[in-house]
DNA sequence: CACGTTATTGCAAATCACTTGCAGCTGTCA
DNA sequence: TGACAGCTGCAAGTGATTTGCAATAACGTG
């Protein structure tokens, strides 16, 4: 919790210097996403958000959203399925696989994928600013796992 | 145009199997598609056709998607700007780049990605069955061009 | 080739996620 | 505490894509 708190308040410090003021409405979403462990959409932010300020709406969490992706305090991803995901950027860089037959979301991140992309994006002509890269699987009966392919 | 018109002819027995119909709409979708060069989205290929046929719809054109989709004539893609842009299917798999500053996108295909992203999954128990893999990035000036990072 | 069945189409209306105008509310800072 | 500008809730607006419906066109059959 203490770690939540604290990146609160940096926030704040990095709101005031933008000149944007830290209201009740964004502590609140900020403190969800930081107690998230998965990546919710608008609406899920929402409804979590909405038990503890009914008096919150729906407009001021997409507004919200966008201001903390401005200041670089969350990433948006937008999966198969269109809408628009969240999480805390307060963790190193990783991509996603997603269960296909489940939903499920599983974080993975790999120095060797991030090198290839950056290389190819080279022998194009190109510096890489950004990827995306998602994979989308099955869950391989046990006894299946291992490195081989 | 051979080539198109065989594609065609193909898809239609696809069709047909279906229990689908090979209209005059269908076939001119898959003409324009067959033609392109780029990633249209669904107004872009409307547009394409209509000069072709001022009677089409663009209700008919997504609906036409769909099929072609579901049948895998075409691969259906959305990079950051939202819109679904489509492409014929009969090529080899490839992925994209994105330059951020014209928009152009740029098709590239490696074995050793291909391969990385196989194993991650493996490693973390998944049989990987499709991915997402784009590339944002910036042209570099000339002369900066090379594969060591 | 004409016919009947049923997939398909064009059009308008409906969805859906997200954005925005506006009037009242609330941080900030002096 | 007071003024000012940023924020918020609400309702209406967007833009891409979907869908209900009646008219139309494919396609197998006779
Ligand atoms: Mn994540
Ligand atoms: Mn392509
Ligand atoms: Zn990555
Ligand atoms: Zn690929």
């Amino acid at each position: 919790m203490t770690g939540t708190e604290r990146r609160v308040a940096g926030f704040e410090g990095q709101l005031r210097e933008a000149g944007l003021r830290m209201t009740q409405q964004r502590r609140l979403i900020l403190r969800v996403l930081a107690e998230a462990d998965d990546h919710p959409d608008a609406k899920g932010i929402f409804t979590r958000a909405f038990a503890h300020d009914p008096t919150l709406s729906l407009s001021t969490v997409y507004r919200t959203m966008k201001v903390l992706e401005t200041q670089g305090a969350i990433e948006r991803h937008a999966f198969e399925d269109g809408v628009s995901r969240y999480e805390h950027a307060d963790q190193e860089h990783h991509d996603h696989l997603i269960d296909i037959d489940s939903g499920e979301v599983i974080e993975f991140s790999s120095d060797a994928i991030e090198e290839l992309q950056r290389r190819i994006a080279a022998e194009l002509g190109y510096e890489l600013v950004r990827h995306r890269l998602e994979l989308y699987g099955r869950k391989k009966p046990p006894g299946t796992r291992g490195k081989k392919g």
